[in-house]
DNA sequence: AAATCCCCCAACCGCAGACAT
DNA sequence: CATGTCTGCGGTTGGGGGATT
């Protein structure tokens, strides 16, 4: 037996090796080139998972979480190395003010980053802000342990304590919020989950204008904003990052958010925006697949979607977007306000399409495009809104009751992209609501609610990540006989889910995720759950910056699109 | 040129949850 | 049900190296 942390046995007096129960001499300390390559040998043959067999097969004087820890920090495949950009910045400061030290869920968001390297990085400058005396967040941002403050909370990891309390020194709340003590600053998932909001809320001081970008935020403005209001009223004023490195200004690569000069000095605005980027998302693989099969030019970090959550009703939420975060090459979007005081967004093909007074910020443009009037919010719906969810779930789910209510610009430019995501989303959403319902509780994802994507032939052991949603062995996977089932749902859960519906929901999300070749292309051998997200970054790379592409796109791929279709209509508690 | 500071990064550690036995 | 094992997560440490003094 390999023992770990403090039951270690130091060997030979060193503190670079220690020993397993077998006598085997484990080594500490940097890994050499040797090393990893028989690491990755074995991974790449036996997949990975049942890390403590790595040892024993291979000999490599490594214990199982080393092993572990060096293929998922550095060998695995498509890791992104290298600083990180203005928008993974950006993300990087957005999921913390929500979520606070969940590096694993924070590095779900930011394809090929692992959340080492997000912890060093806030680390890193959270060292430096201390010592400049400047706050964490931008002046504007307030976290949302600041926003909803929660009684309830479940301290998942004790550690969190001290680390958030150190960092709360150095927060400067707002003070138009409350900020009401807890056991700690951060919420949990808990505290998350039982906020109905997921929108950050900007704060300057000079205006009583709310900025309810979130349709389905409980932050509804008291007085419904007209067009005008909304394209005249621009959020506050330009704001850069404490996170940015000092070498490059003082925070010269995160202008989370630049406004028009007239507003520069308006100190009153007071807004929310969207919950920034959507937690988990489809598996990014499948996502960049097809758009890849496509060579469609579809930026999937802007989607319509709608959120199926109990109690959301069924037929209030027809759609609505979310916007998680844009690259500055990403399709921005467009806020719409509709008839009913819950405003909807869509998405324009291309930054340079915005005037330049509502240029930002980038994920929170707030321009009217009347256009959309399919998105149909029914006059004061009950909205339900989850905030965080369990790493295998997916915020965002997107239901078209008629994709013809579209335009044909919005259907080019979003409707495939948006549609794509729904299925596994859904799915996800789907058990989500159901575990919820059961009575599920908890910041770790029931294993046993995940679907599994494995190959059929896929017998050994090592594959056994249970906490992927989609488990694949890069080499071994064939996606063309790629199962997905609900073979790991709780019986409960599975009453609860109305299988019929559910089949069919699989059968179309396995239609829609397999009707390409491989499945890992590239992004990564194994889809965790925390994986489930878009590569941005990949899709930018493969596509133009514009829609052109996007007009590219088949008919065929258009109709395979509206084939996704859902249906809640069987799911307890979700309409 | 040397000392110091600081950033960056890799890796380790402890803990807790999930699962197996 | 109890115990052991595996795994993942978050906190922490320490070394390398560049920048600054």
């Amino acid at each position: 037996m390999i023992m770990y942390g403090g039951e270690i046995e130091k060997a030979g007096g060193s503190a670079n090796h220690m020993s397993n129960g077998g006598g085997v001499v484990l080594k500490k300390g940097p890994w050499t080139a040797a090393e990893d390559e028989i690491l990755s040998v074995y991974v790449r043959e036996n997949g990975e998972g049942n890390w403590n067999a790595v040892q024993k097969n291979t000999g490599l004087a490594r214990c199982g979480k080393s092993c572990r820890l060096r293929w998922a920090n550095h060998l695995r495949p498509n890791l992104r190395k290298g600083s990180f950009t203005g928008d993974e910045e950006r993300l990087i400061i957005q999921l913390h003010a929500q979520l606070g030290n969940k590096w694993a869920r924070m590095a779900a968001q930011l394809p090929g980053r692992t959340d080492n390297e997000i912890k060093n990085y806030w680390n890193t400058r959270l060292k430096r802000l201390q010592r400049q005396g400047l706050p964490l967040y931008p002046p504007d941002i307030i976290p949302n342990h600041q926003l909803h403050p929660h009684p309830h909370h479940h301290q998942q990891n004790h550690h969190h304590h001290q680390q958030h309390q150190h960092q709360q020194m150095y927060f400067q709340p707002q003070s138009s919020q409350p900020n009401t003590p807890s056991s700690s600053p951060l919420p949990s998932p808990t505290a998350i989950n039982a906020n109905p909001s997921s929108s950050f809320t900007f704060h300057s001081t000079n205006t009583s204008t709310a900025y309810l970008l979130h349709p389905l935020s409980p932050h509804t403005p008291t007085t419904p904003q007209t067009p005008s209001q909304l394209s005249s009223t621009p959020p506050p004023p330009p704001l850069s990052s404490p996170l940015s490195s000092p070498r490059n200004n003082q925070y010269p690569t995160l202008p989370l958010f630049t406004f028009p000069s007239s507003q520069i000095n308006n100190n009153n605005t007071n807004f929310t925006f969207p919950r920034p980027p959507p937690l988990l998302q489809p598996p990014s693989s499948l996502l960049a697949k097809r758009y890849n099969n496509s060579n469609t030019p579809l930026n999937c970090i802007n989607r319509v979607s709608t959120a199926p959550f109990s109690p959301v009703s069924r037929d209030s939420y027809t759609s609505f977007l979310t916007l998680p975060y844009s690259s500055p090459t990403a399709q921005t979007a467009t806020y719409h306000n509709t008839n009913n005081n819950y405003p909807s967004f869509s998405l324009n093909p291309s930054p340079s399409s915005y005037p330049t007074t509502t240029s930002s910020p980038s994920f929170l443009h707030s321009q009217y495009t009347p256009n959309y009037s399919s998105t149909t919010f029914h006059n004061n719906p009950v909205y339900s809104m989850k905030q965080e969810f369990p790493s295998n779930q997916i915020p965002q789910i997107g239901v078209f009751n008629n994709v013809n209510n579209f335009t044909d610009n919005e259907k080019q430019n979003n409707t495939n992209l948006h549609r794509r995501s729904i299925s596994c989303s859904l799915l996800e959403d789907v058990l989500e609501e159901a575990e919820a319902l059961a009575g599920g509780d908890g910041d770790r994802p029931s294993k046993r609610r995940q679907l599994t994507a494995s190959p059929p032939n896929h017998h050994n052991n090592n594959n056994n990540d249970n906490d992927n949603f989609f488990s694949v062995s890069f080499e071994q996977y064939d996606s063309s006989e790629n199962i997905c089932s609900l073979q790991d749902l709780k019986p409960k859960e599975e009453e609860s889910l109305q299988m019929n519906t559910m089949q069919d929901d699989i059968a179309k999300l396995l239609d829609w995720g397999s009707d390409s070749g491989e499945i890992s292309n590239g992004q990564s051998s194994v889809l965790t759950d925390d994986n489930l997200v878009l590569d941005v970054h990949q899709l930018n790379s493969l596509f133009p910056s514009d829609s052109t592409a996007a007009e590219t796109r088949t008919n065929d791929e258009q109709n395979n699109n509206d084939k996704i279709n859902c249906s809640w209509d069987n799911l307890h508690g979700v309409s």
